[in-house]
DNA sequence: TAGATTGTTAATCGATTAACAATC
DNA sequence: TAGATTGTTAATCGATTAACAATC
């Protein structure tokens, strides 16, 4: 494994050639070109080698790529080989949406807690889940090894949530919060913005009124 | 307004512009230059006044720009000031997340109806709004003049469920489905994939313990 | 007017694509 | 071996940043 830094755009991209890379495998696929997959996946067969060389040489010249191998080594590289344990932060519309879905999440990662500061929802359940009071998360986040906090408050106190998430010393934070936020260089951050993705589709079905494109073609994911 | 190609990498800044336009404007701030609003938002001046150039010359020499108009501006560009009605494509647990999710969109998008093929879901509520069966999108969309699709279903169905709708006539469709799919050229399309997401967040958090960052550090998001 | 800051052109940087030698 | 296809270097493309003339 090669050790300069990878691009965002790499990192991005990852997860979705695993994607197809377990389609293929449940078709019994055994081997595939950058050639075959560059169809498949609509990058170039150039970028795939490249973006695959940033980890390693998992092809074999003349040959291809393994479909099984190649999927375990993103598998590593993700980080998927190993178990998540996490908390919701925040039981409003926003948290009760994101815990339902949350534990529909195939693989290692395992909601083991939902907490919230509203006294009428402590104690009650949440898809299965004790909601807890958001008193209690520093102790809850070191005694049950929690690794990532999912952030569903309000803009206004995202960045408060955070900052208890990173003090009680998790090692990644994923927020749904309609705001942004900083953590400190050890933790890891991913924002997921739903109401920017939701208005750049506005934008383009304007756009695509306003130049009135012909019908008929078709555009891909991405 | 200019008329060249505008790229995705200024289109998905455009949201995000518009959130701290808003902060600004309520906390009363009339005016902002460029290189204020760079230390806010974290771009640099030259790329703000870059991107929003694209879209015409909103600022005043010697000035700066009105938080206020800049904000219509880019609401008008998105297409905020328009009104979206949209439909839940799938009741199963992404679908309940989703709907809880998108009853709390702030702006014109709203929820006008939930479809599942599952017959022991047809007929029963929501969130509040009544579940129909799937056999009837293709009416519904024309007779309530529906925008948006949402789409919740497997990754098996997805294909099928964007065809149906672009066939009856969304203009955009928004889905939360675990593969990529196509639609024709007229129709807007905009995915998220959670799951992409969170492999993402997994091996940032990796990438963090390898190269074992030193403590301390503040990172911003994005 | 003088100072400030935009709008826009030019320079730089980084990411993608092309080409090809290495090698299975 | 000959053919195929990778890994990697070089060329191109596009996006970001810097510079500065225009102008409020």
């Amino acid at each position: 494994m090669k050790n300069a830094k990878i691009s965002n755009a790499v990192i991005n991209r990852l997860p979705r050639y695993r994607r197809y890379l377990m389609e293929l495998q449940k078709k019994g696929v055994e081997k595939i070109s950058s050639k075959e997959f560059s169809n498949l996946i609509g990058y170039t067969a150039s970028q795939i080698r490249q973006d695959l060389n940033n980890f390693g040489g998992f092809g074999q010249q003349g040959y291809g790529y393994s479909v099984e191998s190649l999927r375990e080594e993103i598998d590593a590289i993700l980080g998927l080989d190993k178990e998540y344990r996490m908390v919701i932060m925040g039981a409003g519309n926003l948290g009760q949406a994101i815990t339902k879905y949350a534990n529909t999440i195939k693989g290692g990662f395992k909601v083991s807690g939902v907490f919230e500061v509203n006294k009428n929802l402590i104690g009650t359940m949440l898809e299965g889940i004790e909601i807890m009071d958001y008193e209690d998360i520093v102790e809850f986040v070191e005694k049950e090894k929690i690794d990532i906090g999912i952030i569903c408050v309000d803009r206004e106190n995202a960045q408060e949530v955070a900052d208890k998430l990173c003090f009680a010393g998790v090692k990644g934070i994923w927020s749904f919060a309609r705001t942004d936020i900083e953590v400190p260089k050890h933790v890891a951050l991913e924002v997921v913005h739903l109401s920017d993705s939701i208005h750049t589709l506005a934008y383009r079905m304007n756009d695509i009124k306003k130049t009135d494109a012909k019908k008929g073609g078709r555009k891909k994911t991405d």
